[in-house]
DNA sequence: CTGAAACACTTGACCGGTACAGAACATCGG
DNA sequence: CCGATGTTCTGTACCGGTCAAGTGTTTCAG
């Protein structure tokens, strides 16, 4: 009850002499905003054991703390302003995420969002807070430049973002993943992601394949079959998917065909399948992208009167609940998100902690492992 | 490359007088922390005028501006610090989000996921930034006391929440999302869970079914048969959506048992899908909290020889991705949940807008429609 | 030629705290 | 009885900005 009295009094009255550090006690101070020195003043204490009372309770005896909370709450002071506190520690309890793509799709892809459960959890108690910072700067807030953070998590964002540039000037400490680091200072999570594909599609070499195809995204490329596939894929994931499936492909002499897809969504995927399924010399054996690419092959072939995997074998990646879900039962990549997750929020506790030391230690790089997980919608070669 | 000198002075020196506002400009200041008064004192013009050049243009010369932005560069100044800002600005860009599970649930549950997804590109435009709150206070550091916001969204918490109490000590502009405000001067946006879920109750009725079972959350009380189904579930989605369903299945005499389950997990679900159907007087529709749960019903029923929707029909909840996916296709009630986040940025920049201006308007309440969709998991009732 | 409005800066106050180095007094082993 | 050590509290200096109300100048309509 006493904590709400204060709230119905107007709001933006000029304080009323409150900031006048010298005057005495007075009696009638609880007009216009309570701060440290109201209370200060009430209990005839100074600011700082008002201040002390609250933050580091080890500093004053126990009962003027009690005395001086009383009265806080009396005068409806609900604790140190948080926004003061960040100026005056230097430090703030969040930590920004940035991602290119629409901030939604942080939610919406499956594998960015289990990323984020983990490293949302992971972070958790140690109370930090995650900031999502949309990448729009359509009014004049920007939060890459206006939000304080004590660190961000770069995610596998195009890099030549002006969100990006702002927390590098900011000289925040940054821990990048999925990608590439962006300066020396930085700290990388990445995902093993060649050996995995690498696998994956030995896997299919190993099973006869001799007529193969990629799928895989290269953004703002045109869709379709790519012109060499060696150097297709666009973006760091994508280019270490194709190098790994081809270090399996090039070896045992197999035709490869890559294709490329925008994004990683299920309209493109399945343009993408039906681009490859249609091919005159029809490949026996897909690689995809993730997990979402390969059901769309599946689809796609179930359409065309193909049976996955008597007629083609199809090989995911990620594993993500879908892999598990649909039929039939999808051979993939797997790779750990919730490690990940946490993996980056250990990263992101190091970088902080690093930065408050001043230290110059070199950065954090960490490679999260990956493994072939063989179900049903891979098999022998036809013929 | 001159953004980057500075860097590479150690930290932590004590400001070597650049403190000193009274002092004329100095020619060798560059030492130590760069901030407003720095670059003031380097042109020779006053702090404000230097804030004025970052953060109101208009309100100098242009070529004034030009020369204090190419000052500020070659000392390596970033631009106005955030969290001063925000201490004197009064406001902080970022939004709040409270979510009593474990903060990962906000992205690993996929209704949630989606909602946030939507909220979250709603609010981009603006700039505002989301910050996920954790509710776990094990260190020093808790959120929703030490992080500045201007507002909070309030998603499906339970009401005693530690959290929750700080921020409606904070004063803080609150939105709740599928619950029902605390206090009355929060805004809500709900779903009309009701007239949906009894939609789908009546649909039931409509083809016949006359022993029916309802699947639905209750936390904390024990798994399985509910001793009253007109007071099952635990929780205002939950509660709602059992008495949307008892209004359809009550006036029509139907047989209703009502099954609890902890919480909106595949686990749970498949736990209450066989409690429900090893009944001895087997259910033949089936309305179930989520398409999740509608969907393990599907399987524990392909498992026990059923058929659906010959031998049992089955109703989800939310129109998921999940329900479009499975076979067969979810009956289920649509919310749109585009709207809803659409709607709940809306409730947060309107609740923004009317702290600021002191108004004591009554606050916002949104209502979400829902709709029945009915598809292959359910007709007529057998025999 | 003149008063009002527009421009370009400056002044002073304020935002609400925290860090750190004392100072005053009490406790305690020797 | 004395210095060493603690416990409690205070003083000063900062953290790095923004706001609103001036103060001189120009500009321009009348």
């Amino acid at each position: 009850m006493t904590a709400h009295d204060v709230a119905d009094e107007p709001r933006a009255v000029t304080y009323p002499g409150v900031q006048g550090h010298d005057g005495p006690a007075r009696e009638e101070v609880s007009v216009g905003r309570v701060t440290l020195q109201t209370i200060a003043d009430r209990v005839g204490v100074s600011r700082m054991t008002v201040s002390n009372a609250f933050s580091r309770p080890d500093q004053l005896s126990a009962e003027l703390r009690a005395t001086i909370l009383a009265t806080a709450d009396e005068l409806g002071y609900v604790g140190p302003d948080p926004a003061a506190r960040v100026l005056a520690r230097g430090s703030s309890g969040t930590v920004g995420v940035l991602f290119t793509q629409s901030p939604g799709a942080a939610f919406r892809d499956p594998i960015a969002a289990e990323f984020f459960a983990s490293v949302a959890e992971s972070l958790a108690p140690t109370g930090l807070a995650l900031a999502l910072l949309p990448t729009t700067n359509e009014g004049d807030l920007l939060a890459a430049r206006d939000v304080p953070m004590d660190a961000a998590l770069v995610y596998a964002c195009t890099v030549d973002t002006t969100a990006l540039d702002w927390l590098r000037r900011r000289r925040l400490p940054l821990v990048f993943v999925d990608q590439e680091a962006v300066g020396p200072d930085a700290a990388t999570v990445l995902v093993d992601d060649r050996p995995g594909a690498r696998a994956g599609a030995q896997h299919l070499v190993d099973l006869g394949h001799r007529r193969v195809a990629m799928l895989t995204t290269a953004y703002r490329e045109p869709p379709g079959v790519a012109p060499d596939p060696a150097s297709a894929g666009i973006g760091h994931v994508s280019r270490e998917r194709v190098e790994g499936w081809m270090s399996a492909f090039v070896p045992a002499g197999v035709d490869v065909v890559a294709v490329h897809m925008n994004d990683n969504q299920e309209a493109d995927a399945l343009a993408a399948a039906r681009t490859a399924l249609a091919l005159a010399d029809r490949p026996t054996g897909i690689v995809c992208f993730s997990d979402l690419v390969a059901w769309a092959v599946v689809r796609v072939a179930h359409e065309l009167g193909l049976r996955v995997p008597q007629d083609v074998s199809v090989v995911g990646f990620d594993d993500s609940a879908l892999a598990r879900t649909v039929a039939p039962a999808l051979t993939t990549v797997r790779q750990d998100l919730v490690a990940k997750g946490r993996s980056t929020a250990d990263a992101i506790r190091n970088a902080i902690a690093a930065a408050r030391q001043g230290a110059t230690g070199s950065p954090e790089h960490v490679l999260v492992p990956t493994a072939l997980v063989v179900r049903d919608s891979t098999g022998p070669a036809p013929g």
